[in-house]
Parts: C-alpha cells; structure tokens; sequence
DNA sequence: GGCGACCCTCTCCGAACGGATAGGGGGCCT
DNA sequence: AGGCCCCCTATCCGTTCGGAGAGGGTCGCC
C-alpha cells in the first residue's frame, strides 16, 4: 500500500501560543467524542485554532454569523446533512471558506463526486491523527486532498459493483423500489407516467437479475445503493 | 441545544509523567484518527496509560504476550472482529482483563447482549469526551457501564420493532420475502398451501408496519434480521 | 444524413399481490 | 369446561406486477 499523500511540516510546529497567521478550522460532527479529540488534538499538536458544531445548521449559523474560517471540516452522516447538496451549501456561503467532507464509512464514489465539486479533501475516519494536520494544512493552502489508496479502490469500484450499467431513470425508479413503493408512486416521485415506470422497472431487473421489485431491492441494498 | 462538552483545560495539562498506579488501557479500533485522539485524551486529561491495536488480531497478541490491562476497548467493527464471539473470545484470554466495545452506528439491542455476556461496558463513539473517563474509570472498578439513554432506546426498540412478536410461521414468511419469494414459493417452502402464506404475510404486515413485501423485506433487514 | 443510446408513452394479458371475511384444528391457560 | 392464541384452509375481489408487444422523441457519434 502507497503512502497516503501528505505534506512535509517543512519548518517546526507552532508553540501553542498562536501566531496571528494561525489556521482557523470549524469542525462539524455529531459524534462528540471525535469532534471533543479532534480539537484538542488539532490545538495541541497542531496549533491549529478550532470551532466545533454539532450538526450542519449551527455550523451554518456560525459561519452566516461571520466568523472565518481557512477550512470547514463537515461530517456526511450528522443531523441536517444531505450529502453533496449541504456540501454545496455551505461552500456557498459568502465568506470563501474551503469545505471538506469527513466520513465514516467511507464510500469512494461519493468522495470523487465531492471532489469534482470543488470541495478541499474527503477524510476518511480510517486516518491516522498525524496525518490529519497535515492534511488540514494542506487543503487550507488551496490544495485538494484525500489518501490515494483511497481513491484506488473508489476507481476498482466504479467499473465493478455495476449498479453504474443502470440508465439515470432506472436508477431513480430503482431508489423508489428500495423505498418499497409502488410504481404508480414512483410514476408522480420522477413526473412520468406509470408505463413508463413499469418499463424502466422491468428492464432494470434484467440488469441486475432479479425477478420481482423485492429482490431488486435487496440486491441494490446489498451493493451498498442508497 | 446544550453546550457541547469540551474540554475544559482547567489549570494545566498533566505534565507526561503519570502516577505509578494508574489504569491501564488497551484500545483496539482500525480508525486511526479516533484511535490516536483517544490515547492523546486519555493520557493528557485522565492521566490513564494506553496502548492500541489496529485490529483484533493484534489486540489478543497484545494480551497473549503477557501485557496486563485494566480494560479493554474493541471496536465492534475492525478487522477480525466477528461481534459478540470476538467480545468473548477477548474475554476468555487469561489475564482476567475486563472488555468493553465501543460503536459507531450504535445497535442497542447488540448493547444489551454484549452486557449480558458479561462486557465491562459498550460505548456508542456519540459519547462526550469527557464521559468517556468517567466510563472508562468507572468501568474499571468493575462497574458496567452504558449510557442510560441508550439503554432507554434500547427498550423502547427491544418491545417495538422487535421481530419476536412475530409468530413461528409468520417469522419464516418473512424469511421468504427477504430472499425475494413469491408466496407460491414461501407456501412449497414451508409446505403449506399458498393462501395461508398469504394470510401470515398480511398479519406480518399489520405487526410491522409495511404496507407491501419489499417494504417489509427492507424493514427485516433493517433489523438485522437473516 | 443514418445509426444507436436512452427516454417516454401506450395497449394487452396473465399472474401475483393485498385485503377482507369465514371457517376448523390443536395447545395452553384459568 | 370454555377461552384464547396460533396455526391452517378457503373464497372473493380489486389492484398491482411482470412481461410482451409497437410506437415516437431526443440526443451524440460515425
């Protein structure tokens, strides 16, 4: 396995006495046990100066309110968090500040979705502390980052897992089968037409190979969809 | 919503010297991040001695080698980890050290049978910082230890969603909507006649809430049930 | 231009599903 | 004994599925 990219500390780490020029970062995350670690941990080893935020609108509140930060760090799986769309919010929040996605189970896809966003770093749970500075330093300085063998599998995994030979339509039609909903619902959910749906329905279940809605939905949720 | 529990400094960091009869700890969780943030709190504000592992494997060498430990905290999702056989498996090693799991997605049913087996304690990483000292000292006087909420939920879950109100037959159509069967099947399967299947397929439907197979599949699923 | 995708709409039909209702049978309890 | 729960069987009916046709539309690419 590849070192992770990471940077050089090039030069010594700050004395906890904070140079005026010192990093701000906001981290977002409803697990306080990580968050509460994170900020000792930037802060003491890092020098890093930290605000944390329980959940996605008071980190808004908080940057809506004026403060600057040089990076946001927003965890995907906390209270008012939607994926990418938050991330493109809070990205588009005056103030200019670099958004970066941390995550705890890690889904490759989404990480290179995020990134193709413009968003400053996907972080996997999974990396080491140390690791973390530099990683933090590094998008702060306008660069995007996330471990490469992280990325490796998230390129093995968008040729393998195949829910991506499904059509746009099938996959939405798909998503309401996993819902346990009906066609005629799924017909009003996408503004189609219920024969449509039955269509896309039935030719989705050809790809994956399934026989009925139920195995299709299993089938979506074992690969992880949705 | 409540300030989050930070850490307060209060007066100065413990200077790295510990007292000779402090606890020792033993963490094993694959998340690097997590992993080096909890030995860096634990030993600067709790003043506990820690070592870690990255995976079970490691962990129980850890153990084996003769390295005595007041607690031990596994991460019930790392490698080699096989839930609550691993819990046990740690249990059983010589040395008498007490085990307690730590989660992350944070099963309450899995809570209670973990402390059923005798587990020191089961920490949801939702856990403040600060509780988790207290935990973990706590845990070490060899009191168990969960958080009550938790718990709470956890009794709520256990009366309601619990697939145990299920009767025998209505449990093994169930099975058969998972594996995507039609109620022909489920009726060959079990060896009765097919409107049977059907009655025990609508009553389970009443009793779980789901308003058609696939949604009750899902449901199943989501309990961890097959 | 033609060609191949993907998407949308529609019809037809047999099969399966979801729901209600009405029985009969065996245990287990008071 | 009767009462209760669970299991099994059955019939009826309206809806939904699953599968098959046969169209027409828009793209992008050769």
């Amino acid at each position: 396995m590849l070192e992770q990219s990471r940077i050089a500390p090039e030069g010594t780490l700050q004395p906890e006495r904070r140079a005026a020029a010192s990093l701000r970062v906001l981290i977002a995350d409803d697990h306080d046990l990580l968050r509460d670690a994170l900020v000792l941990y930037l802060e003491s080893e890092g020098g890093i100066e930290t605000e944390t935020a329980p959940d996605l609108p008071s980190a808004v509140a908080r940057i809506e309110a004026g403060a600057v930060f040089d990076l946001v760090l927003l965890d995907v799986m906390m209270p008012g968090m939607n994926g990418l769309d938050s991330l493109q919010e809070v990205m588009a929040l005056r103030g200019g500040q670099r958004v970066a996605l941390i995550s705890g189970t890690g889904s490759p896809e989404m990480a290179e979705r995020a990134l193709g966003l413009g968003a400053a770093g996907y972080l996997p749970k999974t990396l080491p502390a140390k690791s973390l500075i530099n990683a933090v330093r590094f998008m702060a300085m306008g660069e995007q980052y996330a471990p490469l063998d992280f990325l490796r599998t998230a390129q093995a995994e968008a040729t393998n897992p195949l829910a991506s030979r499904l059509s746009r339509r099938e996959l939405e039609a798909l998503k309401g089968l996993v819902a346990g909903k009906s066609n005629k619902e799924i017909a009003r959910d996408l503004g189609v037409t219920e024969p449509t749906v039955k269509l896309h329905v039935k030719t989705l279940y050809r790809k994956i190979d399934a026989h009925n809605r139920t195995q299709a939905a299993m089938i979506a949720r074992e690969a992880g969809l949705f």
